[in-house]
DNA sequence: TGCGATACAGCAAGCGCTTTCTATGCGCTA
DNA sequence: TAGCGCATAGAAAGCGCTTGCTGTATCGCA
């Protein structure tokens, strides 16, 4: 039915054995007979038996990379350039791997049972990106997870997700916290004093950290923040529509609406617009993470740029073991303030 | 070192096939013994070798989904609709599948290699997303790799690409030239008679096929077509936004640019703002897709609606054999003309 | 009470590959 | 010419799991 390692070594009047060693290379095969291997390969068209392989081999070439929303091009761009620096098929790395992307749809549930598959299949490395769940539980049972992997010889990297400690996985952060700060500043600078901020879901060290950055501005200027001034919600375009209009409901006197990321500050845009207000005349409006659209928007949104392709292809580089982790196992990527047009000094 | 079936018998006193059963939970075990059976897996944090069950099995949980760029959310969103029916973790079915996505980066190599590696793994199912390429001689390639993994009982689905005959892949087509002649006489209808047409890729189903929607609708109008109308570029920003300044210098009197699709548009948007003309005063523009952000354009991009989820998701429960193939293994998906504000008539 | 049917559990034979160890032939050197 | 080492090929023992087949109690029923 299915050719096998042991008719090709017949077609080739070889052993398995060199066969196997033809194909993988790495054991001296006298030319000529690489070549009548090699073409018996080709004539019977046959295909290695991964799950074989791997379990032979205790080894297996299977990458993973984890991601909270494959639709979001936040994670797109990530995923794509870890992947491209894995070496999968045209990569720029010898051997063939098979990175495979994995939509947790942000339910800790699903990244435990994707960490734990991924652990089944003897992944060669394992790529987390995006924010972590803050909750105490999850995240004490993705550090076990993690510590098993990494104790089993998978290599982990967290990719703009914040360390964890005693997992032995290598840490590329974001500094969302200092990005918050900055564009806040930045706003203030501008003369704004009433400032609503559109925040991520709850639980979300993202959430968190790029909130905690626009308090510590705030403070730093003096401003007395208002409880009515933040709203949580999704990170989609929906959620900072509804929750402009209700910050506009609650404090129609703001001046300026940061939002949690660019996709919440587009729906942040379309909302003042449809309240009949100018960006940034009336209200001037911030995103963060400089996606690719946010250029586009209409006036260009100020936001804070992640280098996103940078960090992602540096974390497939240490997952290849291609490159050295930063010491301590932890690096912090910076993001950098992009004033454009979508702010403003506030109307006198 | 790693603990093994075996070591779990050995913990709960039974015979390795009899854990084995009770993972599998496809044989009858008394309800005492599965329990002591369950109780050692947690003692021991027993995680099943994929390699080893899928080589005995003879069969694997791996789903590949092929995209051709994963930081675009057209195939992020079909992506993620055809996972979330695949049952990987959360998914509503029950088995836990990996599924796994793999960019092509819309080369062909990949594309063929990744099939290969898929084939490798014994994947369950292989989906491929968006168009294809139209060189012969790799379509032909494909092809063949398509037969033989339906051949080997993997199940082959295409979402957005054109069928591939005697393969045994079903195929979910976009009508994307219909889609394309729609959005054409929507331009004409408004009394366009000189319209530029930014064109993706050649050799690809996809701008082929929208290209000739797009001169269907010209010669069902009379119009006869300027050579120098089209320009054909990536499906990317930057290209819209450089085929748009071309279109303008070769012929200035254009009334309206259309784009192959709405990334595409959003270029062309830009390059025309930044030549001082206004949309759709000066010149009306259409994308394709409507991708999440096009509404967000200002004005809002009047596209051809592609229901990508909905076609991801069926194409993941047929690839799972949870949802019937169509009829003749094809079926065609229409788009929906979105008519919205950046096309208007021309000036008069 | 006896007999077939039923419900579990175990044995053991692989699944297709990798890899260690061993065998063989050959070219050289002394 | 005998002896040694190197280059290469093969034999065979698993890797950890699944599953067909073979027991062996236990149960129902007459």
């Amino acid at each position: 039915m299915t050719v096998t390692l042991a008719d090709v070594a017949a077609r080739a009047q070889v052993s398995p054995a060199t066969v196997s060693r033809v194909l993988n290379g790495n054991y001296p095969v006298a030319a000529s007979t690489r070549e009548r291997v090699l073409k018996a390969v080709d004539e019977l068209d046959y295909v290695l038996n991964g799950p074989a392989s791997a379990l032979a081999a205790a080894t297996s070439d299977l990458v993973g990379i984890l991601v909270n929303d494959i639709a979001d091009p936040f994670f797109g761009i990530m995923a794509g350039a870890v992947q491209s620096e894995i070496g999968g098929p045209g990569g720029r790395a010898g051997g063939e791997r098979l990175a495979v992307v994995c939509n947790t749809g942000g339910s800790p549930e699903r990244e435990l049972t994707y960490l734990t598959l991924l652990q089944r299949q003897r992944a060669a490395a394992v790529v987390l990106t995006g924010g972590a769940m803050e909750d105490a539980g999850h995240q004490a049972a993705v550090a076990a997870k993690l510590r098993k992997l990494t104790e089993a010889g998978t290599r982990v990297v967290l990719c703009g997700r914040p360390p964890a400690p005693g997992t032995g996985a290598i840490a590329l952060t974001f500094d969302n916290r200092g990005g918050g700060r900055e564009l806040t500043e930045h706003l203030i600078g501008l003369g704004h004093r009433r400032l609503g901020y559109i925040a991520g879901p709850e639980e979300r060290t993202t959430t968190r950290h790029r909130l905690e950055g626009h308090r510590a501005a705030l403070a730093a200027h003096g401003i007395e923040e208002d409880a009515r001034w933040t709203v949580h919600g999704p990170y989609d375009r929906q959620s900072g529509y509804e929750a402009t209009l209700e910050l506009l409901r609650r404090d129609p006197s703001l001046t300026a609406v940061v939002a949690a990321n660019d996709t919440v500050a587009l729906g942040a845009c379309a909302a003042l617009r449809d309240s009949g207000l100018r960006i940034p005349r009336d209200v001037s409006v911030a995103g963060f993470d400089d996606l690719p659209f946010s250029i586009d928007a209409v006036p260009a949104l100020t936001t804070v740029r992640l280098p996103l392709a940078e960090a992602g292809a540096r974390a497939g580089r240490i997952a290849m073991g291609r490159q050295e982790a930063p010491i301590g196992g932890i690096a912090t990527v910076r993001g950098e303030l992009m004033v454009r047009g979508s702010s403003g000094a506030p109307r006198a």
